[in-house]
DNA sequence: GATGAATGAGGATTCATTCAT
DNA sequence: CATGAATGAATCCTCATTCAT
């Protein structure tokens, strides 16, 4: 007697809510979280308000799920992009153009992520820095593969992850609302270059830039 | 000749707008900008709503010149630094010294350009670039100074430029929201070891990382 | 021919009515008329919404289904607890602690009346004072039969009617929301002591308590 | 510099506050809790609706405000009519006439006090009983000074009092919406007849009605 | 000049009811 | 028959802005 009437439908329900997250993505991309009414990703849909709220209890649940697939999918390309090379630093320089690469053809998740910040400031720890903070200690394993080989200078690796990851960060950022559009691969390029080999060109030429002082002069 | 020496009133009027846009830079950054009231901006100074109005014509205005004065005090406290320094390298390290300094002792700032973002996406250059472009060709001009004296590997500059600003921006808004409490001067000396000299220990490690197409073997 | 004795469908939707009017009956009583959601209904019973609407036409229905139960289930015990009580002054003592008893085991039905008469204030006649009118004439009679047996006082037994039911009608809401738990004998027969004999002393004492004018001293 | 400006305006505050619940008991009365819509009320007053949340902070508070500004003219009523009589059997009466009087002239109290029952069951003890129970003291101390005179039979002040409240507390729903009108000063008067002289001719006549346990025969 | 009283457009969410499966 | 997916009308409350005092 219980499975009488009309069964519940698993993939239609994922089907729709991927649909949705789809919508919902493109919307608060365009017009900020606040400024997207639930009613125009139900429109954009051609579906009632209330089916929205059938799948997401909430708008702001439905935001946060819509940045969390993005991030997801970020995730997913690096993985794929990076699986096979045996190389850390091609693995490295790999990553680094798949993450450029991804958010030059996903610019509504760099929106996405500013708007998360920008409504969410003190509920919530950032979804990106959840998702980063989830893969950072792969990242520290190749790089200490990467060290230990004795190709890159002993460097502490969380102090080389964190000006990558900032570089990114902001590079991202900038791209997006910022920078006159140009070519990805020569972009990703300048910044490894810079990143690997520094823009000095004599490595002796810095003596007082480490733990400088501004009060004290040399 | 009625009135000697500088009016007065002319006086009170901007202390007074300087106390708002204190008061609002702080509120806005604390609440957001949607999520500031302007009557919580005039009980933190006990005055009247009206009186909010009196010096800012709507609640955007005073929003957007909270965040130019913000850009006004860095760029003033960058050029202080800066001022008197002969040596190109000290310049650009004392202007990044200076510059993450500052955003650490305005935490409030970077607030308020994420904020900014988001509640003006497409109505208006961020502030933040404005400044930005504003200031960049003297720093372009410093630069070349630099790679003339052959101390830098002749990298165009823009490009260098863009590195550099865009792992500031990124470093900022990292430090603010997600990373732990850590010495600005060793924050400032690891960034800049890294920009100047590079990671690689060997400059010659990195064939397949300029203009490298994916799915070319070499 | 093809069935015989009762048939069998007739009973399972009674019984189906019956258990829906059951659970409806303890929700509504739990969360008010406008917190119910028929969706919680079907949730207590699991079925599905739309079972629910195949019993009854809508919400409306469905609780004042609920409140005529209820109070059809009163109206039987209090018959139960009368019938072959021979005196009328038993009959009627009988009757006031039946109907006391069986709303302190019916708290729910206390509550479905106030929520009937705040949800439906204008759209019917609360089907409490159905009940009651419906039942009125016979208590009508057996008080008659026992003033006419010069045990009571002759007064008009509306009025005594009135009285009572007046009494009885704030006393179960009394005890229903207001009242620390008490014995239910001691409360009927507190309740009838006054009622029976009143609180005077001495009929005399009470000259200017009739059609007083408190304009008009005596 | 305190007081520039437009002053607050007390006086005005405390009127509007004063009619804006007397439009919002007669709506509440008219269209129940629910049915209320706040807009409603402040076209009543031909106001905006931000101007009814400027003095009462949401519609649940505004609500509950006119419930206690009704019981508070209540009692203020019955203070009237009482202060200055001497013998406790008076006043006795003449708060139960005040009482009756003061609910068939404002039936919309009686309505506020369903209404609230209904919308706030638990999250609030009923306006009703706080005031009654603030006003009980008071009446235990004249009915034992009218019993210690020996005028009363020695009947708990506590039963008295309970069968009385109730009885009128049943006396106005009942009033208020099932009776055929009539003239109070006879409805109070038959209340009155009964509760003090009760309704038998003889006191002697009801052995089986104490502490009666129905299963036990005499 | 300064104030604060008034306004009302705007937006998130709920839930009774319908009906395709 | 039974179900649950879909719907959208209904409703509370906020807050930027105006302007009489």
């Amino acid at each position: 007697m219980k499975k009488l009437g009309r069964p519940r439908d698993q993939d239609l329900a994922s089907r729709r809510r991927e649909e949705i997250l789809e919508a919902a993505t493109k919307l608060f991309a365009r017009h900020g979280y606040q400024g997207t009414d639930v009613q125009i990703v139900a429109d954009m849909l051609e579906v009632g308000k209330g089916t929205i709220y059938r799948y997401f209890p909430s708008k702001e649940k439905l935001f946060l799920a819509s940045v969390d697939r993005g991030m997801r999918l970020l995730s997913e390309r690096i993985d794929e992009k990076v699986t096979d090379l045996g190389d850390p630093l091609k693995q490295f320089v790999r990553a680094v153009q798949a993450y450029l690469e991804f958010f030059e053809t996903h610019p509504d998740l760099v929106e996405l992520l500013i708007q998360e910040r920008a409504a969410f400031r003190d509920r919530k720890k950032p979804t990106y820095f959840e998702h980063r903070d989830a893969n950072i200690d792969r990242w520290k394993g190749i790089l200490e593969q990467f060290i230990d080989s004795r190709r890159a200078r002993e460097i502490p690796v969380n102090r080389i992850l964190d000006v990558v990851t900032d570089l990114l960060y902001g590079t991202i950022f900038t791209n997006y609302f910022a920078r006159p559009a140009r070519s990805l691969e020569a972009q990703a390029s300048d910044l490894l270059d810079i990143v690997l080999n520094g823009i000095l060109a004599d490595k002796n030429d810095r003596g007082d830039t480490r733990r400088h002082d501004p009060e004290e002069a040399p």
